[in-house]
DNA sequence: ATGACGGTGTGGCACCGA
């Protein structure tokens, strides 16, 4: 079996106890992190390989920054989306080595976007332009392929506390799912849907106003596989757990298992 | 309409996230 896992962790060096807590109860093949919100200087590369990972990472400072750690080294790195100039540290692909093979890990924190009409807005549609324009010729070098992160995308109604309410605003406008489709349509399964899932399962919740509590979430952490790899998915699952923990990140892990 | 919570960096707050 291989699993895939990931997490928007709001602050790496926060979050670092955590993620090596959570890595000892789950020890998957691949975490991919998002928000690491420090430089590639200061990423705890020691702290991770004491417990089994090689990290490789596109960090930055105050903002955004990701990274894939995974039991063995991957290789053909690339860091954010081939032909998109950008300045956030927002996207790294990585080809990992696994008993099906190898398997090609893009790892994405796509943008927030703010409102709907706003210059971060606009933004997060060129980079999901940009995106899919790479994730259509990932697919083509390699069909084995997982596109995983924190999508800031709503899917459908199902994937937020308040589907009328939040009609339009951000996550939830026609645009951005537009853009999710057409993700969908270069040939990719949501993993998550394949299989029965208890309703109003999220992977986010605000820290205010007891969100977690009353589960007003969001469902926007997400992983796609390329249509060579649905076959093989034997499970999709929301781990809850480290939303309790003291001082969590808003978001909480996500895994795939492969086999 | 606003702020609520939490992180960062700067400086006694502003900005950002979703």
């Amino acid at each position: 079996m291989t699993q895939i896992a990931t997490w928007n962790v709001n602050s790496l060096s926060v979050r670092l106890p955590q993620v090596i807590d959570w890595l000892a109860a789950n020890p998957v093949d691949a975490l991919c992190l998002q928000e690491l919100k420090l430089t590639d200087e200061k990423f705890p590369h020691a702290a991770l390989e004491a417990i089994g990972y090689s990290s490789t990472v596109f960090g930055q400072k105050t903002y955004n920054g990701v990274a894939i750690l995974s039991r063995s080294p991957v290789r053909d790195v690339i860091k954010n989306i081939s032909g998109f100039a950008d300045e956030q540290s927002r996207l790294l692909a990585a080809t990992m080595t696994s008993p099906l093979g190898d398997v090609r890990v893009v790892n994405g924190y796509f943008v927030n976007g703010q409102e709907p009409g706003s210059d971060k807005f606009a933004y997060k549609m060129r980079w999901l332009d940009g995106l899919n324009a790479m994730i259509k010729s990932e697919l083509a070098l390699h069909p084995r392929l997982v596109l995983v992160g924190d999508f800031n995308i709503t899917v459908d109604d199902r994937d937020t506390y308040d589907a009328e309410g939040l009609r339009e605003t951000i996550h939830h406008t026609t645009e951005e799912r537009n853009h999710f489709k057409a993700l969908i349509d270069l040939g990719m399964t949501d993993a998550f849907r394949m299989f029965e899932q208890s309703e109003k399962s999220y992977s986010w919740w605000d820290y205010r106003e007891f969100a977690f509590r009353r589960n007003r979430g969001l469902l926007i952490d997400r992983i796609l596989v390329s249509n060579t790899l649905e076959p093989m998915v034997k499970s999709c699952v929301i781990d809850k757990a480290p939303r309790k923990n003291e001082r969590p990140s808003d978001h909480t892990p996500v895994v795939v298992s492969l086999g």
